[in-house]
DNA sequence: GTGAAAGCGCTAACAG
DNA sequence: CTGTTAGCGCTTTCAC
């Protein structure tokens, strides 16, 4: 009933286990003859080899983790899968934990991670400049490479896009599309460092056209009231033509939103995402968004640890871009030149002097 | 430079190692004194158990392996989720697996994870009644959980949801909505089994209400050539006035398909889809489709495998149905009768006799 | 060619 | 209360 070891097959086969392990692994010389009589035991019971032995001796789990804020995000889903399938491929199996954007449960997965011997780690934190998480593992003598996250400050090794210039572009292309009154509608900046990275690449197209600032609206990851969030924006922004949202499925949340508060994309006000996720490319309006390669970013983040595994060294500090593209879709059009009618549908008042919804620049 | 173990805290607190097992362990006495060194010197070496020797002893992992066909689809990623979510409460952590929807694949990876020694297995295979991956849990002695899958046949644990019951359902309701001519757009039956559950029970709502057996185009899992399809698909069955999709990627894929072929959701044709994955909600139309609670599948599933595994025994070799739900989205209208104009357009010709598209019921 | 034995990190008797 | 010891399944010298 219980798993055979290496100690019944040597039995069954009238060898020492030393002589199982050898045949078995070829790594050692036997007579033809013993060879038989191991490889005909071990496949009459059925033998496989206990990986947690030969982890403990060989001091070599075999096995990556992965962190992630969620899988309900397909950015991550997809590169999970492309850490899965790279390290599959080079024998190293995947323990996968969600942490849910929240920094203790990150710190917590690490430690876990580290606890059950990982030979290396793949993962995303919410803040790489203020992670514990990240500083245990600087402290561990695991090697790790971070995805989605471009850290600053201490170099680390992290494969990703660089998020800042990307919404840079998108910030050029809506003033090219003449929209000089814009929304960021960002998954809030504390548990996303890379929402606060777009913003800045937003802030930096603005501010350098001799624009104003972006308004920003801050949700939470869940994307709770996005109606009242809109109705407070109009409200005080009524002029606002474009939302440019952090990630695309905040993006199709927003369309879905705007919708149901009678505003019609493109036609009403444009939404620009972020990600390239296939699904935005299905739907109508097709989103216009920076499609990124994130399953690239699993798979390369992986080879690169693997590689460094390899050689018993960690993966080189630094930071990989990967290429993005600005994809363009349908759910950004011209910016309509403001008729007098609309004027007056919408509250005339300028600008409010403090805006609450608004924040500057660090 | 490598990781103190727990003979480094017994050295510096100056004891033997079962004492600081003990302390650390809250497993046994210890003075107040010795527990002071010992605590002391484990935070000063940053100690933490190596889970790898301790799962030696124990002979118990404290790991669980998943294995789903992908994480592309927010179904399983969803699950997968769930499930994870459970095990970390309960103390396990997660090995993923995606075998991509192919058998062999399955089969590899059961093994691996039963190489790992996890201690129970969630997964879904691609045939439950034909698979090599069901048969080798069957074989082990780990205790194991289906989602997903509703397996027929042979008794065995699993979660999911009665997916001919379902698309039952959603026969009946588009026979309200006066269709008569549906063409099930399916992921290849061998790849899905769920797939193919779910015609069964569309044939049987058309069957029982008198009405021929629905159109079958079946497609890759990847969704090829939409489009081609489509055009085959009309150009034999141009009566077809709804698509009811496998799954709800399906469906979106299709909504785009037919929006490149130029034809209209719902006004020219409808679509329903089947899982209810969120996005669905968000986008236009509104997708009708059946909700399932895919998340709950694999929390479900965690919790009756983590039951099973506290009182060392196996989950009930019992098949749970969750509940599932007909949700309203616009995709599906009312059949619109055809009126000469829409006759003469498309192809007169009748039903070809040997339609190489079209498939029976086993 | 092959077996005996040590030891990876840990827990659980069992003495003291 | 605490230390010694055996042993979980495996690989790897090291003799024979």
């Amino acid at each position: 009933m219980t798993k055979p070891t290496i100690k019944d097959v040597a039995e069954m086969a009238g060898c020492g286990i030393a002589t199982v392990s050898r045949v078995l692994n070829g790594s050692g010389p036997s007579s033809l003859d013993t060879r038989e009589r191991v490889l005909d035991a071990a496949s009459k019971l059925g033998f496989t080899f206990n990986e947690v032995g030969r982890s403990l001796k060989s001091q070599r789990s075999k096995t990556i983790g992965v962190m992630v804020p969620t899988l309900s995000n397909p950015v991550f889903a997809d590169a999970v899968e492309g850490v899965q399938q790279i390290a599959a491929a080079n024998g190293y199996d995947v323990i996968l934990t969600c942490a849910n954007y929240d920094r203790d449960a990150e710190a917590d997965a690490v430690t876990t991670l580290l606890a059950k011997q990982v030979e290396g780690v793949i993962l995303t934190v919410s803040d790489p400049s203020n992670s514990s998480a990240l500083d245990a593992m600087d402290g561990a003598s695991v090697p790790y490479c971070l995805i989605f996250n471009q850290p600053k400050g201490k170099r680390r090794p992290a494969v990703g896009v660089d998020n800042t210039s990307a919404a840079r572009v998108v910030g050029e292309k809506i003033i090219e599309f003449k929209h000089r009154n814009v929304a960021f509608v960002a998954v809030r900046f504390t548990q996303s460092e890379r929402s606060l990275d777009r913003f800045h690449g937003l802030c930096e197209a603005y501010l350098e056209a001799g624009f104003g600032e972006p308004v920003l609206v801050e949700v939470d990851h869940e994307f709770g009231d996005l109606e009242v969030a809109f109705a407070d924006l109009f409200d005080r922004f009524p002029d606002t033509t474009v939302l440019f949202a952090s990630n695309d499925m905040l993006a199709l949340a927003c369309i879905d939103g705007l919708r149901a508060i009678g505003k019609r994309v493109p036609n009403d006000i444009s939404v620009v995402g972020f990600d390239g996720i296939s699904v935005a490319n299905l739907v109508s309006p097709k989103l216009t968004t920076i499609s990124t390669p994130c399953r690239d970013m699993g798979s390369k983040a992986t080879q690169l640890l693997v590689n460094a595994l390899a050689e018993a060294k960690a993966p080189p500090r630094r930071v990989i871009s990967l290429p993005f593209e600005f994809r363009t879709g349908q759910s950004l059009s011209h910016a309509r030149l403001k008729n007098a009618d609309s004027e007056a549908a919408t509250s005339p008042s300028a600008k409010s002097t403090t805006p609450p919804v608004t924040k500057h620049m660090k």
